[in-house]
RNA sequence: GCCCCUGUAGUGUAGUCCGGUCUAGCAUAGGCGACUGUCACUCGUCUAACCCGGGUUCAAAUCCCGGCGGGGGCGCCA
């Protein structure tokens, strides 16, 4: 067919393929702003083919688009007899266009249906290997993300990362509104940064060269270039053959660093306050997506909870857990606390501080009033950890005691820590996974249905 | 790296333990037909599947062996 299209030119293939080009007479309307109070006006709908109710000499025809659907309907008698031909011959997703007249119609829930005066077939649609119209059968998440594109259509799954989109879009502008400047950092590296998760290697022409792990080196030193306060929203890859709800091969980011601190509660002040900020904002905004997927979100109170590691240690081990000070907080364990911290204390955001050193990457700035602990935290929401911060070393000398303290070659690190030697100003900065903030905020089960396009242990495709 | 589970129509499942009644059931999707107020429309009808290879047996979706595929968990982390 596409040889044939070449052929014979641009003349005439849309009618060929038995399908209209958008032509002039393009979108007037959404479906959502079809109210009663436009009734009697023409309006032209784009979109798809959600649902055709055909009951022979009538036809409901579903149309959706990007905010929502609306009700077409085609009854023999009330429409050209053109239009009522091609209405019999639509799919499920074929796209249409659909000019007519909005009607009040009382058994509609919008209180409004479009009488069309015209149908045109903009493009055609194959038997759907997924039903895009859901609660027909259950699919399996690897079935759904095989045909992503089509399982992002559904308006339940579409209003996720509309949601992600609200969550991301406010905390940035908190941010901005806080003296914060948006950085871009290389996410081709030389080395690791923290060491704990595996890179991905890739040529970098005669050399070897790694994906970013994390932009932590980068967004510290550009505080020590003179930025005072930076942020960056960016992919972080981590070559781990780990296979779990709470894990992908690519994430995205939203990491912040702020200088001239006075210790790690600022850092987490600013967290707490960007977080507040951000679900008061998509509450607003998002509340129609919010109700597709069927949550009813809060505002977390400020300041968020805070308590040491070494509590939460005593925490878990009430229940019958056997852990030591040293330990770090297992999956179980953030379950565990997650059940806690609601009956405890009211609040399912809760930061995790002073945290062991042995437990924290070498950058981490030791405590002054907890021996053997450092300076940071991380923030759980219901029980999965989805802040990593701290207050870094702004020291030379103690930078390089506790890269050789955690094994690591100083030399091979130079072109992070000399900068350290030319007056580096106090700072810390965290980094939150934006898919796990979506998941916990909506109450989602796997990380790969907040991740538009899942990279996990064997999916590279679509 | 370690551990557990699992492969049946486009999709989701029943059947597998205890081989025959499976000409493989159901739902949904799809084709055709009927229906002028549906709303996951309804009704009728048709199409469509046992991952691959070998073995045991009179007989294999079912048992055994090998291969391939899929899902989940742990460690690590966001």
């Amino acid at each position: 067919m596409s040889d044939r299209v070449r052929d014979e030119g641009n003349s005439d293939f849309y009618a060929r393929l038995g399908v209209e080009p958008m032509g002039k007479e393009g979108r007037t309307h959404f479906s959502n702003e079809l109210t009663p109070e436009i009734a009697g006006k023409d309006v032209v709908l784009v979109g798809w083919v959600h649902i055709l109710r055909d009951k022979g000499k009538l036809k409901f025809l579903i149309l959706r688009d990007e905010h929502g659907t609306a009700q077409v309907t085609i009854s023999q008698d009330k429409v050209p007899p053109d239009v009522f031909t091609v209405s019999g011959q639509l799919k499920p997703e074929s796209v249409v266009a659909v000019k007519g007249r909005v009607v009040k119609a009382g058994q509609v829930e919008r209180g409004v249906e479009v009488v069309p005066t015209r149908i045109r077939l903009i493009n055609t649609a194959e038997r759907l290997p997924i039903d895009v119209v859901e609660g027909k059968v259950d699919i399996d998440l690897e079935t759904r993300l095989n045909n992503r594109i089509l399982d992002l259509r559904k308006p339940r799954v579409n209003a996720i990362f509309h949601v992600q989109h609200c969550l991301v879009k406010w905390a940035r502008e908190y941010l901005v509104k806080n003296a914060f400047i948006e950085i871009h950092t290389p996410k081709l590296v030389a080395e690791a940064t923290e060491g704990g998760a595996n890179l991905f290697e890739v040529k970098y022409f005669e050399r070897k060269a790694y994906l970013a792990q994390s932009p932590q080196f980068y967004k510290q030193l550009m505080l020590l270039a003179g930025f005072g306060r930076v942020y960056e929203v960016g992919p972080v890859f981590r070559a781990e053959k780990h296979n779990t709800r709470r894990h992908v091969n690519e994430y995205t980011s939203f990491d912040f660093e702020m200088a001239w601190i006075s210790g790690v509660e600022d850092v987490m002040n600013m967290e707490e306050r960007m977080l507040e900020y951000a679900f008061k904002q998509t509450i607003k905004e998002a509340s129609a997506e919010l109700e597709l997927v069927g949550v009813k979100l809060q505002t977390p109170k400020v300041p968020f909870k805070r308590i040491k590691h070494a509590e939460a240690i005593d925490l878990v081990n009430e229940t019958g857990m056997h852990l030591s000070y040293e330990d770090d907080l297992d999956p179980e364990c953030e379950r565990i606390l997650g059940e806690i911290f609601p009956e405890k204390y009211g609040t399912d955001m809760v930061f995790i501080t002073h945290y062991p050193l042995g437990l924290r990457p070498a950058y981490t700035m030791p405590s002054l009033t907890d021996e053997g602990k450092t300076e940071s935290f991380d923030l759980t929401y219901k029980g999965m950890e989805i802040t990593t911060g701290g207050q870094r070393i702004h020291l030379y000398d103690l930078l390089v005691e506790r890269f050789k303290a955690k094994g690591f070659d100083p030399a091979h690190f130079a072109f992070y820590l000399d900068p350290f030697k030319y007056g580096a100003p106090p700072h810390g900065g965290l980094g939150l996974g934006v898919e796990r903030l979506t998941m916990q905020t909506l109450g989602i089960e796997n990380v790969r249905e907040a991740t538009l396009l899942p990279r996990d242990r064997d999916r590279l495709t679509p």
